[in-house]
DNA sequence: AATGAAATGTCTAGAGC
DNA sequence: GCTCTAGACATTTCATT
């Protein structure tokens, strides 16, 4: 990883569809070295993919909420088969400590978050946190340049 | 919102780069009324931006973990102020519930996480979760179609 | 709100450094 | 690894329906 391809991250962070010309601007060069620059950071798997953000509200979703779940001795098998089948689950987290799966799932209404729940509850106890803002929202940590090896361009 | 707007959302959200007049040919649509489309919902705010997902053990923060914070009752206003000056707080969630904020935060080794957390703990009691994997990541709930309006296209 | 056509801008592959 | 070029492709604008 170098300065550019920092750089170029970062931009594309802030629009990932900018244009190779644009990014290219940025970062002073071509259109051509740009492309073969993200392509190889497509190919090392640094970048994975694209995608947009979508205001959930506007789309009808008007309530998310984060589900910590304390998943039964024997049902771990079953539950993350039930989880997978589940529409509302919108990402997964599978961490340490007793709540060992978090979810962040998006509802339409309390009533079908009620409905959400009793299926996971036949397999976890649930503790469930209704997400009001997110104040922050970035996909890399700010200080990325200072933690990461930066190799001469 | 129609069947082909949710169309154009569920092809962005594979690959947010694709062009429109490839997003034209998915739902039989020229380019210029894809990219009409798209503004529209870029200018209502459905769509709030375009973002790379990387891969942040491959970019040097191995570490990441979910750390809820119990902020003290006099401290909220200080607390928040902290969190948007930490460079390893990658998202926040303010949510209901005594563990008013959950931070999603990526660090280099666990010495840099424990050094994180003793800046936290002067304004709250917090509680860290490593995160091991994420075994479901999307952007929106699976029944969309389900669950919002679909008007005639 | 969509189309087709024209002009402009961008991408991609290849040659050369 | 980069630049440049040229042909292919994509985007944007606009007249038309």
């Amino acid at each position: 990883m170098d300065r550019i391809n920092l750089s170029l991250l970062k931009a594309l962070s802030e629009n990932a569809r900018m244009s190779y010309a644009e990014l290219g601007k940025r970062v002073h060069l071509s259109a051509p070295a740009v492309a073969e620059r993200i392509k190889k950071l497509e190919e090392k798997g640094v970048i994975t993919g694209y995608r947009p953000n979508f205001n959930l509200e506007k789309m009808g979703i008007p309530i998310t909420a984060l589900v910590e779940c304390q998943v039964y001795r024997t049902k771990e098998r079953e539950f993350k088969s039930l989880i997978m089948t589940l529409d509302e689950v919108i990402e997964c987290y599978n961490v340490t400590g007793p709540q060992a799966f978090v979810l962040k799932v998006g509802v339409t209404s309390m009533s079908s978050l009620d409905y959400l729940l009793e299926r996971l509850i036949d397999l976890s106890d649930t503790n469930t946190k209704m997400i009001m803002s997110m104040p922050i929202n970035e996909n890399m940590p700010k200080n990325i340049e200072k933690v990461t090896e930066i190799t001469d361009s």
